[in-house]
DNA sequence: CCATTATTAAGGGTATTCCCTTAGTAAAAA
DNA sequence: TTTTTACTAAGGGAATACCCTTAATAATGG
């Protein structure tokens, strides 16, 4: 017989968090030990409370859902964490896999996949939405095609806010780095997906299904 | 004494709706008479339910909340529609306005807006989130300054070149005008659809289905 | 006829992008 | 250990974008 698997919900939306927090309290075997809305608070509870499963927001409000799964991973490497995304999220989820996440689901997703993952991770198994499966296989069966493969981590993460529109400078604040810097990362970007300028950027990221416009 | 205040829900995040739900379940006085994940099937079943509130996202595959919510009231002139949004879909925001939505709450507004904004809009009221409320005051001085429509024939010309990736110099060539002209054009037409950048054009051209990449 | 709108254009200023170079540090790979 | 890669940063410069202003012309509409 199963015991009860803890679960804990890391994420700024707080409508959705209070939704999530019934739809696992009508799963029997669920149980929400905690939840919050950043990054932040959730470390300094994770000394105290000791989750099964840790469902994860990738883009959030100061610590983002990737750098809380990596440092919540050096505290208790046996975490269990799954990945809660919208979609146009897509330069995050290689990052999220390094930082140890063990699963994928979409915000669209249903009540049942979440079930499944939730209970596939707990076991020790990985998880993914079919939907991020499909993003996942296309640039597999397309290497070069796909230039995005060769950006480094940093210039994904450059790459997605000029999708946005932020400006150097913008995306400077963010990254807390030179403004210098994030122009090198454009002209790199630049080059390896040999494009001229920011709009032909966004349409080559629209167009290899890197960013999507929704 | 008031009655029961009877709620849809039409979002395509089939986690969020469900959550939604159960959260709407807790409060007395409402009751969740239908929900679904697109606007066509909560058009179809408009006929044989009778709303009080409807709670529209915006985005969404297929009919968006706009168009939905357009139609909707077409068919029922007094339904009272909240707009439920995600982020910063701000060109949205005018379009839902004058699609007749009564109310702006955002998914990381908490439950007791979510209760405010539903009783307000009920007494036939408005209720719009703060956060909302900054961003509107802006469009609300210049209410039709907004649309694809406020453009002029060359400035859909130009706009279509722009998302292209062509420099004002390049567009300048192909329309056999001056350069400085292609930028007062830019410039006017970043002023009527409310972005700062060229990058933030084509982000709104797509989204608004004025620009198809591929 | 007058007012408004669309289109054109220029001047002038600031901001940003784009492109080049050099260069230090840290981590990973050979 | 040496080499390579990633990330950082700076200086400098040319091009482009962005944001004002003013203004002429032609067409449209009240």
């Amino acid at each position: 017989m199963n015991g009860i698997i803890k679960i804990v919900i890391v994420d700024d939306h707080e409508l959705f968090r209070d939704g999530l927090k019934l739809v696992l309290g009508q799963i029997e075997n669920f149980e929400l030990i905690f939840d919050t809305s950043g990054g932040e608070s959730f470390l300094e509870h994770l000394q105290s409370i000791d989750p099964d499963v840790v469902l994860m927001d990738i883009n959030m409000p100061g610590l983002s859902g990737i750098e809380t799964t990596t440092k919540a991973l050096e505290i208790k490497p046996g975490l269990k964490v799954i990945a809660l995304t919208m979609f146009n999220e897509d330069t995050f989820y290689m990052q999220m896999i390094q930082a140890g996440a063990k699963g994928f689901i979409l915000k669209k997703s249903g009540k049942y996949e979440l079930e499944q993952a939730i209970n596939e991770v707990y076991k020790g198994g990985n998880y993914f939405s079919p939907e991020i499966m499909q993003r996942f296989t296309y640039r597999l069966m397309h290497p070069d095609e796909n230039s995005y493969n060769s950006l480094t981590e940093r210039e994904k993460e450059v790459l997605l806010m000029v999708c946005k529109g932020l400006t150097s400078n913008e995306i400077s604040e963010r990254l807390f780095i030179s403004p210098k810097t994030v122009e090198v990362h454009r002209t790199n970007i630049f080059s390896k997906v040999n494009v001229r300028n920011t709009a032909e950027l966004i349409i080559w990221a629209v167009k290899n299904k890197v960013y999507v416009i929704e």
